[in-house]
RNA sequence: AGACCUAUGGUGUAAUUGGUAACACAGCAGAUUUUGGUUCUGUCGUUCUAGGUUCGAGUCCUAGUAGGUCUACCA
C-alpha cells in the first residue's frame, strides 16, 4: 500500500525538460485543444546516425507522452543528393530503434503545389519577387553581420510582373540559376536570415518521387514551415542552429495565414570518440577505413545494429542524456553503460576462447566426455541450463596463465588451484614451453572429482573462476574485436589537426580462429551472447554455416585490467 | 564587430518556479560472488564573475566574462 503511495509521490516529482514545460503549459493553456503532434523530418540523402536517434526519441516519445501522434516526413526539396535508396534505410533504421509512423509517411515533395500556390499569394500580397541577380551578387549584396545588405535591383518589380515570371520560372523558360524568388522582408535586419531569403530556385534535376514534374524547387526555408502547418504540426522540434530561422518559419506563417505550428530548438547530442558530420563520415567509407555505413564501428543506426547494441539500450541512452539547450558532449561510458545493462539481463552466457591455451588434465581419463550442466543467465533463471562437454584437453585463455604469477593474480599459475566455470576445480602441475620462443605450449593439471560444479565436497577454495572450451569439441569461429574509431573524444574540434589524424589503427581487430562452445554452433546472425569473462557478442550477418562471424559490442567491465594499469 | 542562444560536480541532466543543490554515468574504497561480470554499501566533488532586489537567489535585475550559432540558389 505504500508503494502505491510512493508511486504517486514520484509521479509528482517528476522533473520535465524544458520541451515537455512548454507542452505542458500549451496544455493547461488549451492551445490546439490540447493536442500535440510532432514530426521526424529528415533529409533522404544520408545514413541515420546516433545523432538523429536523439532527435528521433525525442519527437517519437514526446508526443506519445501526451497522448500525441508523429509524422515521418522526409524533407525532399533538394533533388540533386536525394534517393530512394535512402528512404528505405531510413524507414527500416527507425523502426529498428522500435517507433512507428503508422500510415502518416509524409514528403514535402507531396506538397509542392501547395507551396507553389503559397508563394502565388505572398506574391500577390507584395512579399515576394523575382530576382535576376546571379548567386554571386545575391551574396555579395546580402551584407554581413554588422553591415546592412542592399536592396536588389529588382527588389521594385510589379505585382503582375513578378506573378508572370515566377510562372514562367515553373514553366520551364528560364535556364537554372537565372532568376529566384525571394521573400521581400528586410535588407538591414540583424538576422541574415530576414534579408530577403530565397524561397525558390530553378534547377532541373530528376527528382526520386516527382520525377521531372517540376524545374523549380522551394528552399528549406519556405517548405519545412509550410509542411509543418499543412500537417498541424503543433510542435516542430528541431536543433540549435535553426533558432535564426525562427523568425522566418513564424512570418511566412503569420503572411501566410496559415496553422501556426510553433519551431522549439534544443541542443543536438554529441557523444564522445564519435562523429556525426556526413560528410566525415561519408569521408572514412570512402577511403576504406571502414568496410561501409554499418561497419559496426560506425556511429550509425545501422553500424551499430550490426555491433550488436540493442535498441533499447540505444533509447535508455538518449533518454538518460537528458534534453536541453547547451552544448554537450556526452561520454561513451553511457553508452556502453546502458548496452551493458540490458544485455546482461537479456544476452545468454556462453563460453568462447580467443587466445587459446592446451590444458590437459593429467589425471582425467582419456576418451571420457562428460556433459556439464550450465546456466544460461545468473540473472534471469527462465532462460534455463545447456550443457557443455568436458574432456581431458582443454583451451583457457592465455591471458588466464601465469608462468609466475605475482600475489593478486587470481587464475592459473603453477601450485594454483582454480574453478572452471560449471565444471572442476584443477590444481596446476606444470607446464611445457618452447625454448625456442618461450612460449608456454601447454599447461598440465590434474582435478579434483569430487570439485564438481554444483556437487562440490571438495572443501577446496578457489578464487578464481576460468572460462573454457573442450578442445576436442570446440567450433571455430572469427571474432572482430572493436574499438573506439577514433583516439580523441572529439576528432573533428581541433582546428591545428584534421580528424583523420585520431582515426585508431587499433579500431579492428579480427582473431581469425578462435574456438567457440559446441551449442553455439547454431547461433543466427542478429543473436546476441555473453562470452563469459569477455564481453557482449553478436553474430555477424557476415556469418556462413561453416563459419561463425562475431563482433565484439562491448566488453565487460574489468576491474583486473583496470588494476593492472595502475 | 552586430544579433541571437547558452553558462549548475570530471560528464550529462534536475531542483516542486524565490525556500536545505539532487539523480545518473565516470572515479575512488569496501562487501558479496563458481564471470575480477552482476548486486550492495560508502566516498569524492557543483551553481562563470561583480554588483543589486529580497528575511531568503542556482532561479529575478544590471554589467561583465566565456563558449556556441548566423553572412549556401544545402537541410
Amino acid at each position: 500500500m505504500n508503494e502505491l503511495n510512493n508511486k504517486e509521490e514520484s509521479k509528482e516529482r517528476e522533473s520535465l525538460n524544458f520541451i515537455e514545460q512548454i507542452i505542458e503549459e500549451d496544455i493547461r493553456n488549451g492551445k490546439h485543444s490540447g493536442r500535440v503532434h510532432t514530426r521526424f523530418p529528415p533529409e533522404p540523402n544520408g545514413y541515420l546516425h546516433i545523432g538523429h536517434a536523439k532527435a528521433i526519441c525525442i519527437n517519437f516519445q514526446l508526443a506519445s507522452k501526451y497522448g500525441g501522434l508523429t509524422n515521418l516526413r522526409f524533407d525532399d526539396t533538394n533533388p540533386t543528393t536525394e534517393e530512394t535508396e535512402y528512404v528505405e534505410n531510413i524507414k527500416r533504421d527507425i523502426r529498428w530503434l522500435g517507433f512507428d509512423w503508422d500510415d502518416r509517411e509524409y514528403y514535402a515533395s507531396d506538397y509542392f503545389p501547395e507551396l507553389y500556390e503559397f508563394a502565388i499569394k505572398l506574391i500577390r500580397k507584395g512579399l515576394a519577387y523575382v530576382d535576376d541577380s546571379s548567386a554571386e551578387e545575391i551574396a555579395e549584396m546580402k551584407g554581413t553581420p554588422t553591415e546592412p545588405g542592399r536592396e536588389s535591383p529588382f527588389r521594385s518589380r510589379s505585382i503582375e510582373e513578378n506573378l508572370d515570371l515566377f510562372q514562367r520560372m515553373r514553366a520551364g523558360e528560364f535556364p537554372d540559376g537565372a532568376k529566384v524568388l525571394r521573400a521581400r522582408i528586410d535588407m538591414a535586419a540583424d538576422n541574415m536570415h530576414l534579408r530577403d531569403p530565397i524561397m525558390y530556385r530553378i534547377k532541373r534535376d530528376h527528382h526520386h518521387r516527382t520525377g521531372d514534374e517540376w524545374c523549380i524547387y522551394p528552399m528549406y526555408d519556405f517548405a519545412h514551415g509550410q509542411s509543418d502547418s499543412i500537417e498541424e504540426i503543433t510542435h516542430s522540434l528541431c536543433s540549435l542552429e535553426f533558432i535564426h530561422h525562427r523568425p522566418l518559419y513564424d512570418w511566412f506563417i503569420e503572411k501566410l495565414e496559415i496553422f501556426p505550428s510553433r519551431q522549439i530548438e534544443f541542443a543536438r547530442m554529441n557523444v564522445s570518440y564519435m562523429i556525426t558530420s556526413k560528410r566525415r563520415l561519408l569521408k572514412l567509407v570512402r577511403e576504406g577505413r571502414v568496410s561501409g555505413w554499418d561497419d559496426p564501428r560506425m556511429p550509425t543506426l545501422s553500424g551499430m545494429r550490426r555491433r550488436g547494441f540493442p535498441p533499447g539500450a540505444l533509447r535508455t541512452f538518449c533518454d538518460k542524456a537528458g534534453t536541453a539547450k547547451r552544448e554537450n558532449l556526452i561520454e561513451i561510458s553511457l553508452l556502453e553503460f546502458c548496452v551493458r545493462d540490458e544485455l546482461n539481463r537479456t544476452a545468454a552466457r556462453v563460453m568462447a576462447v580467443l587466445n587459446p591455451l592446451k590444458v590437459v588434465i593429467t589425471n582425467y581419463p582419456e576418451g571420457k566426455v562428460e556433459d556439464m550442466e550450465v546456466e544460461n543467465n545468473p540473472e534471469d533463471e527462465s532462460m534455463g541450463n545447456r550443457t557443455m562437454p568436458f574432456s581431458r584437453e582443454l583451451y583457457i585463455e592465455r591471458d588466464d596463465f601465469m608462468e609466475d604469477p605475482p600475489r593478486k593474480y587470481f587464475r592459473m599459475g603453477p601450485g594454483r588451484d582454480v574453478r572452471l566455470k560449471g565444471a572442476y576445480i584443477l590444481h596446476c602441475e606444470g607446464f611445457e614451453k618452447d625454448p625456442a620462443t618461450g612460449e608456454i605450449t601447454e599447461v598440465r593439471c590434474t582435478y579434483y572429482p569430487e570439485s564438481k560444479s554444483g556437487a562440490d565436497t571438495s572443501g577446496i577454495k578457489a578464487k578464481g573462476t576460468l572460462h573454457w572450451v573442450s578442445a576436442a569439441h570446440a567450433k571455430e569461429a572469427e571474432v572482430r574485436l572493436y574499438d573506439r574509431l577514433f583516439t580523441d573524444p572529439q576528432p573533428d574540434s581541433h582546428e591545428d589537426k584534421d580528424y583523420l589524424d585520431f582515426f585508431n589503427p587499433d579500431s579492428l581487430q579480427v582473431i581469425e580462429k578462435a574456438y567457440i562452445e559446441p551449442s553455439l554452433a547454431s547461433a543466427q546472425p542478429g543473436g546476441c551472447f555473453q562470452f563469459l569473462r569477455l564481453g557482449y557478442f553478436a553474430v555477424d550477418p557476415d556469418s556462413t554455416d561453416k563459419k561463425l562471424v562475431f563482433n565484439r559490442t562491448v566488453t565487460l567491465k574489468d576491474t583486473w585490467a583496470k588494476m593492472q594499469n595502475k
